[in-house]
DNA sequence: GTAGGAGTTGACATCAGTGTCAGGTTCAAG
DNA sequence: CTTGAACCTGACACTGATGTCAACTCCTAC
């Protein structure tokens, strides 16, 4: 498939695949006319690509971390260095605090939500 | 206690608790001289700021938030209008989300930690 | 009162991913 | 061929919390 379609398929901008791109994040090859093109595989990639973003690392660390997970596009391919186990640690923990923050943020949201709603019931009158 | 103290206790920083300030996230008294004093309470409070950032929300919805909840500073003083209810149920379906993201990230790391792991148990003759 | 650590405001920088626009090329369809 | 959508590179802007520096003032201890 070539860059549109998978924007598409993956909610992620063309400009973004690009970048995922010139980071090393998502290979791609190319026409004789210089279009990327893609396999099936790249979705679950660039799929994975977001999460880990979103999880807070960087491009860098992603770069790395990539070939160290067996994924649909190759294989497990590389080892993690013992300095990249050693970043990874540090990444899991700051990602389970943040879990544990965002579930506390989550619930003070509804405990919000909730008081409203029940105000707004009584304000229509079906307390 | 001054602003040093609080960057201190909460491990934010003074940069920061200004900027707060003037988002009007966080109040704080002033020494005749000029000077921000702030009480136990806002130790919670930059806590709870911080974690909503975490979260991804952005000053002014922390701002529309914070007088919604109730608070060592005060009390639940206002309540959520309709539309911030609604903006609040979007952001914590996105946090939902997110937290499933995160799970799936913090696992993948597992993963490659773990696999790493072993490895280096065999090179070391281990198993 | 004075030294110096702590605080003040204001301005500018940074980071990193993403949006967007310009000017040009490729590809598929008629 | 030609047309128009899709794609290319390159450049610049933005966002928004935070870092940092400058120039100045306040507060505490001596």
């Amino acid at each position: 498939m070539r860059i549109g379609e998978l924007a598409r398929d993956t909610g992620v901008s063309e400009r973004s695949l690009r970048y995922y791109e010139t980071q090393g994040l998502l290979r791609s090859e190319r026409t004789p006319g210089g279009q990327r093109t893609y396999g099936d595989w790249a979705v679950d990639r660039v799929i994975r690509i977001q999460a880990l973003y979103a999880a807070g690392l960087n491009s860098r660390k992603i770069a790395q971390l990539l070939p160290c997970m067996r994924d649909t596009d190759g294989g497990p391919s590389e080892r993690a260095t013992p300095q990249l186990v050693d970043e990874l640690g540090v990444e899991r923990d700051r990602i389970n605090r943040l879990i544990a923050d965002l579930i506390r943020s989550r619930d003070v949201l509804d405990e919000v939500i909730e008081s409203a709603s029940e105000l707004l019931d009584v304000g229509l009158g079906v307390g």
